[in-house]
DNA sequence: GACCTGCTGCGGATTG
């Protein structure tokens, strides 16, 4: 530690346990943090890839802070986004925390009572807690969480970037903001980041309000080398025993390259994880070895998904995950020799934390990219033609190479999560004014975008709800529906979760089934990377017995379209006019993306983005899916039967004449707003307390998350010049 | 073409 101009600065148990440790020296990042987070007068944002020690950057100075100044009470209150996440952590400040005779407690919904209450007898040393859980503490323990943080040093934020831009991140916000008004002090926030995009922007995120300072601390180590490979695969026309389909073709080749080591395998969707899984495991049990191949999303039970995570942290088997975004968060499962990503990846972000997953110590690591693509026929869809999701896999490249990111979205309103804060707010300190419910909210905290007259409206229709009344003396408290909404325990999750059937074999749960895309009786489905039949349904319990099978297919889950970002499809355009073929791509994956530029070159997109086919007109904005769909709807309203996929606007029955013509008058109309936009939408229910809102308000919100008008007209100016 | 996260308080039975 001779190197170090900081370590002396440290408490000398956190020295010793940092000896214990036998580390040679401090990584940059835990060295850097000392320093302002002793200070402890300012935010701290701790940027770096995983595994790069960012738990005992913010850990080391702030355990040797609260052990110096041995306040009463708990001194440091750690935040994540995972419950498994705060298993992880407490067992790893173990060690630390015990020669330190500091506590550590972790409070999440699976923690036993009697933990919880030993704390609350006696608050004291750090506490690991989920935003929903703080939310209860300080709905339902205002009292106690005032006496428990008064000498609260530091909240610390694990997977920061998880939070960024969500309803849940905005719950975090305002949690953070409501603790702050509680104890009348401002707490120095730690946040733990990924390096992902814009840290400005991160710590505007931390704190919207300024209120003191940030210190930005990156990792200056660099990423360990990266091997990459993109493969073609060419789906037939038409489908016979002869020719395998490209899915079979992938499948296959995951197998014989991937047996035999430990891997993860994204897939994009839930139902195309368990055909993979399934599939793969088929192969095994034709070859006569043992199955190494396993499913991991969101819907499988957590039984299922902790001997999966176990089995990949033991590094005893050969282990192949084939996950969603399920293992690409923060979960310890330890390196895998290889990503494979099948189907292009939604966004650069959630690439680079998926290639972040591979490479142990000292090795590269290694992406492939399995991209099927249609075989050209007389009647292709141009979108075919253009082949666009291997063109979108080598822009996502060129940019992850570059280090850009997706931004978070800004500006965003909220509404729902807004209405939770406010009935948690009522619930918490049992009347409040109107006056000050705006201030703590809106003025001081995250619901900036609300001004006076909005929140007065928005008041007046919980009113209506009767989900808050007004008291004699002006305050406003919880009417009979809002109690019942705060009073059960669903009420502390900002984000709505769909109804759903368990699915039960020999009295265990598998997972569950979404119970708006139902199964019935007798039907074939794979699940949980094996074949079943259901054997019978229990709608009233909501359960589903499944018996073994050998048939069948995934079934439907449910979920929403994701956004892909302007620039994004800025550097596809850029890839066809460049006409450069990357060395990565195989040899298939060279011929397919040698047709796709032929194409775009043939129809002289470089200098034409409204072109006629048949009867259908084509829209080329190489813009994002925000803007798209904007565009989109505002040629619908004027009388097109426009549609938009995959970045491109198709208009059915017209001529590029008739659509230059509707731009015209689009442009010279006056500029509509994105709510006025969002008034012809019928539908404008999307986030969990929406339901409660008047569509006039919930366009407000509905508007400034999905439309961006004046990327819309900017663009549509550009194509009528 | 479509990802993920999270949750209380109480009654009642059982055990030491």
């Amino acid at each position: 530690m001779s190197d170090s101009a900081n370590f002396e600065k440290l408490h000398k148990g956190v020295k010793r346990w940092i000896w214990n440790q036998k580390w040679a020296s401090l990584r940059d990042i835990q060295e850097e943090a000392i320093v302002p987070i002793l200070n402890a007068d300012s935010d701290v944002i701790i940027s770096a890839s995983t595994a790069a020690g960012k738990t005992e950057a913010a850990f080391l100075p702030a355990c040797s802070k609260i052990v110096d100044q041995n306040p009463d009470g708990i001194g440091i209150l750690y935040i994540s986004p995972l419950k498994a996440l705060i298993n992880d952590q407490y067992r790893r400040l173990q060690g630390l925390c015990d020669i330190l005779d500091i506590s550590v407690t972790p409070w999440h919904g699976d923690v036993s009572r009697s933990l919880k209450l030993k704390q609350q007898r006696n608050p004291n040393g750090i506490l690991l807690i989920t935003p929903e859980s703080l939310e209860s503490l300080l709905l339902n323990q205002g009292s106690w969480t005032l006496k428990a943080f008064s000498n609260l040093c530091y909240i610390i934020i694990d997977e920061f970037h998880e939070f960024i831009g969500s309803e849940r991140g905005c719950q975090l916000q305002s949690l953070m903001h409501r603790l702050e008004f509680l104890l009348q002090k401002t707490i120095p926030r730690i946040a733990l980041s990924a390096t992902l995009g814009d840290m400005e922007q991160v710590a505007d995120y931390l704190r919207p309000n300024h209120k003191i300072p940030f210190k930005i601390i990156e990792s200056t180590a660099s990423h360990s080398d990266l091997k990459i490979q993109l493969r073609g695969y060419l789906s037939p026309h038409e489908q016979n025993e002869e020719v395998p389909s490209s899915f079979e073709k992938i499948t296959n080749d995951l197998y014989s390259i991937l047996r035999g080591k430990s891997h993860l395998v994204f897939a994009n969707s839930r139902a195309r994880t368990e055909d993979i899984a399934v599939t793969l495991s088929d192969l095994c049990e034709k070859s006569f070895v043992p199955n190494e191949f396993f499913p991991h999303h969101g819907s499988l039970s957590k039984e299922i998904r902790e001997s999966l995570e176990a089995r990949l942290q033991k590094e005893s088997l050969p282990t192949t995950a084939v996950c969603t975004l399920t293992l690409e968060l923060g979960i310890d499962i330890g390196k895998v020799t290889s990503i494979a990503q099948v189907t292009a990846p939604h966004s650069v972000a959630s690439l680079r934390q998926r290639l972040g997953r591979s490479g142990r110590r000292g090795e590269p690591s290694i992406l492939r990219l399995f991209i099927p693509e249609q075989e050209i026929t007389k009647s292709s869809h141009l979108l075919d033609r253009l082949r666009v999701h291997t063109v979108q896999c080598i822009a996502m490249i060129n940019l992850l190479l570059k280090k850009w990111y997706e931004p978070a979205p800004t500006n965003q309103y909220h509404l729902s999560t807004l209405v939770q804060q406010t009935l948690s707010l009522i619930g918490q300190y049992g009347g409040v004014h109107a006056t000050q419910l705006w201030a703590l909210l809106c003025e001081s905290g995250p619901f900036s975008s609300i001004d006076q007259p909005l929140y007065v409206a928005f008041l007046r229709a919980l009113g209506e709800k009767d989900l808050i009344t007004q008291a004699s003396d002006g305050q406003l408290i919880l009417g009979a529906k809002g109690e019942r909404l705060v009073g059960h325990y669903s009420f502390y999750t900002a984000f709505k979760t769909p109804e759903e059937y368990r699915l039960e074999y020999h009295g265990k749960i598998l997972g569950s089934v979404p119970i708006d895309k139902p199964l019935v009786e007798s039907q074939q489905i794979v699940f949980a990377g094996k074949r079943w039949e259901v054997k019978s349904i229990d709608h009233e319990g909501k359960l589903i017995i499944l018996k073994k099978a050998k048939g069948g297919s995934p079934p439907t889950f449910s979920g929403d379209g994701l956004f892909v970002h302007d620039i994004v499809r800025q550097e596809m355009r850029r890839v066809y006019h460049n006409r450069s073929i990357p060395i990565y791509l195989d040899e298939e994956a060279k011929s397919i993306v040698y047709e796709g530029f032929e194409y775009y070159h043939a129809l002289n997109l470089d200098d034409i983005q409204v072109f006629q086919s048949g009867k259908t007109v084509f829209i080329a904005p190489w813009l994002g899916d925000q803007i798209t769909n904007t565009i989109t709807i505002l040629l619908k309203l004027n009388g097109l039967l426009a549609s938009c996929f995959g970045g491109f606007i198709e208009i059915t029955n017209s001529t590029t004449d008739e659509v230059h013509d509707v731009i015209r008058n689009i442009i010279e109309s006056p500029k509509l707003t994105a709510t006025e936009i969002a008034n012809y939408i019928p539908d404008t229910i999307l986030e969990k307390h929406d339901y409660f809102l008047p569509k006039a308000i919930r366009d407000i919100g509905y508007g400034a998350r999905s439309f961006n008008i004046d990327g819309a007209y900017s663009c549509l100016n550009d194509i009528a010049k």
